[in-house]
DNA sequence: ATTGTTTTATTCATGAAGCGAACGAAGTGC
DNA sequence: GCACTTCGTTCGCTTCATGAATAAAACAAT
């Protein structure tokens, strides 16, 4: 499961493939349109795709009575055969899980309290084996064709290794192949801040023009990347981890053992843990608050704590001087910050503005544009998911051609 | 001038010619082997940039003597008769000029002290066309095919506006088409960084695999970033700028009008500042230091002025941050310092090792290889002449293609 | 001088990929 | 049954790159 360059055709065939499960059954013609190719050649490649049985046409039956005139479409879609992939997201201590078709819908969900931290290498992919293998049976999952798993650190997708991972606890292990030998697929793994951008710019049609950058602020905070709608790759991991940039040289504590990193202010745990201290309460045991934890902090704020303000002000803070980097750095054209701290994004605005508007001009601050998107942490999954199924749909397509 | 997307018969014209300029004469063959091209497609390419007059094939007599055996390579270069291009770097108070022939080599170049900042749009243009037409005229070029100008600041190279220059005192400025109206010749602008960037890079072969981060740090502080030998570009501007990324909340002023911007403490007129400070001099008068007066700041810390020292501790430590930040975000395979500030480059290095260190984990550090570059401004010219070269080899394609 | 050797360059046929236009297919409406 | 409309396929064309065969231009050997 590694990314090489593509060939034309295989791009052609990704565009084709994608769209259908963004946007459900199509007719050639409404291919086509929508992907800006001629009727020829989509003709041609749905040809190869309907025998290759990844795609199959809709039954005529199925269609919506006949008010319309001339020939009638015919619908393409995925076939029910083609078996299933599972996504996983491994956080502090959770696992969530999801089981997806082809065509990628969702079929099954689940999410699991497991620390992983303490555990050694080996152990760690026995447990997440174990863990996928009967999720993937309670399922009713017979036919798991891959595997797709995203977490938080610095994850090498190509080679499978993941260098560094707050959650993981451990250095340099070899997930993808670790795993891929225990579950006997293939095993995808990726940044998780990755996986969600890409969920993301899925489900929003003009994230995929131009270049979007996408922060995701949650159990820490991640950086997505993706020009003209593909991942931006770096070297070796993506553009990711930005959650432990340091933008206060003398910063509160960061879990990654530096200090004044961006997360150390805005990721829940920092929130949290540095709401607990100023209501006197004992340090946090659980590493991942939970949502409700997190809402009564907010909640409390709202209300009018003015040490809580002053905490969500300075987070907003740092959140504006990591947005005026960005745009500084890689002059998006669209911004998106997404992931389960966007609730408190009233409580941070103001100074995130001010922040934002202090160190860029107004007409570079005017190129991008900056979008809140709600997401919980389930788009993770989905979006590891995906990129799993569009890997599958290329190794099918070499498989074939060989 | 502006650049679209290239169909695939321009890359690869593209790539011949840049081959060309950069390796001096070849033959077909060694062009395809250079390039990894097929002889017939080499053939075929070269025959109507031959027929297009825009290579010639040099005569076999000024070939080296017949010890070899087998027909003899027929090398191609560029024709004389093709003109010649200006380009022209813009600082506070001086102006570079550089007149190249068709092949990139170096005809004449100059440069003349001038302030720029008080003057108005108008007359500032005035006065660009008015230096770039002496220049050319006094060089004995009567054939200037293009002018290709780079400053600091936000350059929207596409629409040829300049949004904000500290050296040009205007805002949103229609540079290209001014000075292009008042020459009568098409003119290319870019930011100063992205065009010692491309220079760099076309210098080194290793630079142009991969993704390439240059710090340019002088005058300002500037980022050019280039993906496998193409500058990256942003939203409008390219990732540049780098240098008004705010790092110290509370830092030194930054003639940007912000405070502790990158620049504040790194570039020439900063460290000069200080210095006379320091010195307890009357505050610096010119705003561009000249060479002779930052080498004796430089003499005077390496002598052991602890004031200086720590000028310069302060120096690498908020260097060795920006990079880190760039290793972050952009995760590039290669990170260039170049520009005159490398001159103090042994000053600023324990503290720069020291901060770079404290942010990154060595797997993400190892990724990048950092290359110091010693580089004088001139190489800005050299950067945007042939970029603006690039763009006359487009028109020409697309003149005879219509 | 003629012939062979070696290397360079061109030509030609082929294949991949995409597309416009023409054509066949499959319905509805009358 | 026939016109009409829309959908999908087929055919021929174009662009682009390439391998193979061929031509070209020298030198070396006889």
């Amino acid at each position: 499961m590694t990314a090489i360059s593509l060939s034309s055709r295989e791009t052609a065939r990704r565009r084709l493939l994608d769209a259908l499960r963004r946007e459900g059954p199509m007719a050639r013609v409404e291919i086509g349109q929508h992907l800006g190719m001629s009727p020829a050649s989509v003709s041609e490649l749905t040809a190869s795709l309907l025998d290759e049985g990844i795609l199959v046409a809709e039954d005529a039956a199925d269609q919506a009575a006949g008010l319309f005139r001339g020939r009638p479409k015919t619908r393409l879609f995925f076939a029910e055969t083609l078996g299933s992939v599972v996504g996983v997201w491994t956080g502090f201590n959770r696992i969530e899980l999801r089981l997806v078709d082809s065509a990628g819908r969702n079929r099954a969900s689940r999410h699991i309290e497991r620390p992983l931290r303490s555990l050694g290498a080996e152990a760690l992919m026995d447990v997440l084996a174990e863990t996928i293998g009967v999720f993937a049976q309670e399922s009713g999952a017979m036919d798991v064709k891959a595997v797709g798993l995203a977490c938080q650190g610095y994850v090498d997708t190509k080679d499978g290794i993941v260098a560094w991972s707050p959650v993981l606890g451990t250095r340099d292990l070899p997930l993808a192949s670790g795993l891929g030998e225990r579950l006997g697929r293939p095993v995808l793994i990726e940044n998780d801040a990755s996986a969600m951008a890409f969920a993301i710019t899925q489900r929003h049609a003009e994230l995929r023009s131009g270049r979007t950058a996408c922060l995701m602020v949650g159990d820490g905070v991640g950086l997505g990347f993706l020009i003209q709608g593909e991942l931006y790759r770096g070297a070796r991991f993506g553009g990711s981890e930005f959650g432990h940039v340091r933008l206060r040289r003398s910063g509160p504590q960061c879990r990654c053992g530096g200090r004044g990193c961006i997360e150390a202010y805005l990721a829940d745990y920092a929130l949290h843990r540095d709401a607990q201290l100023i209501d006197h309460r004992p340090a946090p045991t659980l590493l991942l608050p939970s949502e409700e934890a997190m809402g009564s902090i907010v909640d409390q704020a709202r209300a009018g704590d003015p040490a809580l303000i002053n905490l969500f002000h300075a987070a907003g803070e740092v959140l504006g001087d990591a947005v005026g980097i960005l745009i500084q750095t890689l002059e998006p054209d669209h911004i998106v910050l997404c992931g389960p701290g966007t609730r408190a994004m009233d409580l941070l605005r103001p100074s995130f503005e001010a922040a934002l508007e202090s160190q860029t001009i107004p007409e570079l601050r005017a190129l991008a544009t900056i979008h809140v998107v709600e997401s919980s942490m389930d788009l993770l999954t989905e979006g590891v998911v995906m990129q799993a199924l569009r890997e599958l749909d290329l190794d099918l397509a070499r498989l074939k051609a060989a």
